[in-house]
DNA sequence: ATATTTGACCTTACGGTGTAAAGTATTTTC
DNA sequence: GAAAATACTTTACACCGTAAGGTCAAATAT
């Protein structure tokens, strides 16, 4: 992973010596996150992977902070909302919902940046007002759709999260884990349950719960655009 | 916050000198935390804070994982589940997720322990082992209890961290902000969700989604413990 | 009462961190 | 060819966690 690409090879027939650019290092410290831990990124060692010295960065970036957006910026390419006409707008909803889960996986050292830091440029609120545009899409007022809004961000979020701590070894974990207490006396609700929380169970376990919050979506996007149009029964938790 | 305590006080009536134990060293690191941040939590820093030398906390803590571990427990202290026959077991789960978040509220600034960090210590164990028990009591056989367990649990952790990011001033986070964009052309979905996002509706917010979470709960359960005993619906606290 | 052990804390040091300030060399522009 | 801009380096500072070993008062043993 330190490749050290021989952007300078010092007496080699120097070739117009291609400069850095931001695209280049924010792949090379996603590579070192996934590589070896959030922590395991640092200036000096970004730069030596990258053949230059750590300051060389700080011409790219104003700091390390604003890498880590681009970072971000970086991770949420990975998750798509399928285009409009592609398919009804809660199925879009779902599909963008899998895929964010899928940058966890793929990306679990890098994922609690997504969690942890907000979201403050201008391509995370592009995705903000996608995501948003398909929730009227589907028929939810501003109020409800930032009901729903937050109860799925709030649930991919957390599920990214707990995921990566399950398949955990964070820099100062203790070595106890879960699967020890798996036969114990002492806890036995744990004992009985933890069978089911093992990493190939995730993913079903990940559908289930948003199997869980959709259908609530679906019935009130029901009653919505039933209430828009004319006037049916429609859930009435709204308020205010 | 720099109390400087005077355990030593150097010259005057030296009081046989109270040492310092794990509980003061935790409630410092704490309020540290909460006044400035968890990354203003450094060994010396603390160290001072209880008028002493950083490697002094060693004599007590193997780490500052370990430290932090503690201060895990310590948060998780201030979420309550209700004793067993004060309520039906779905109310005191909820009663239980709904002071969870209140860690959130009360330490935005260390909540993400909670989120980040494995449980790993008994303490940890026996919360878990407590709301399991609730689950069982509510009628969930132990594949349930897991699917709604982490269902909960990733919204529970997920709206606390959002939260906190809503209430944000991280350290090095870009001076946007969400607000900035209210009034935008460019995101007009965001500028119409967003006055519903506000810190004063995150409590009714966060209670929506429990609201649909414990409402798919209460089905299933009452379909379980239907099929469990006979036919009738039964709240039924059952066994040991 | 004295000697010994122990517990609690301190000192020093090492290798890391982000980044401010200033220097150097190469490329581009006029 | 001179001037300016760009890309990168050097040096330095104030932090960080913690390993290793020292110090000194209180507790215990003799």
């Amino acid at each position: 992973m330190a490749d050290q690409t021989e952007r300078s090879c010092p007496g080699r027939r120097r070739k117009a010596r291609v400069p850095l650019n931001r695209e280049a290092i924010v792949d090379a410290a996603l590579a070192i996150i996934d590589a070896e831990g959030l922590e395991g990124l640092s200036m000096r060692r970004l730069g030596t992977a990258l053949g230059v010295e750590a300051m060389a960065l700080y011409h790219h970036f104003p700091g390390k902070g604003r890498l880590l957006d681009a970072v971000m910026e970086r991770l949420l390419d990975e998750a798509v909302l399928p285009p409009r006409n592609a398919m009804p707008p809660l199925e879009r909803l779902r599909h963008f919902m899998e895929s964010y889960r899928q940058i966890a996986v793929w990306h679990p050292n890098a994922f609690i940046l997504l969690v942890y830091r907000r979201f403050n440029t201008e391509r995370t609120f592009q995705v903000y007002e996608k995501i948003l545009e398909a929730f009227d899409d589907a028929g939810f007022d501003p109020p409800l759709a930032a009901r729903f809004f937050r109860l799925v961000g709030y649930y991919v979020g957390g599920a990214g999260m707990a995921d990566i701590a399950s398949r955990a070894r964070e820099p100062d974990a203790t070595p106890v884990k879960l699967e020890q207490f798996a036969g114990s006396k002492r806890y036995p609700r744990v004992a009985a349950v933890v069978p089911h929380l093992r990493l190939a169970n995730l993913d079903a376990i990940f559908g289930f719960g948003l199997d869980v919050i959709f259908e609530a979506m679906r019935k009130q996007a029901a009653g919505r655009s039933g209430r828009r149009a004319e006037g049916a029964r429609a859930q009435k938790r709204q308020k205010r």
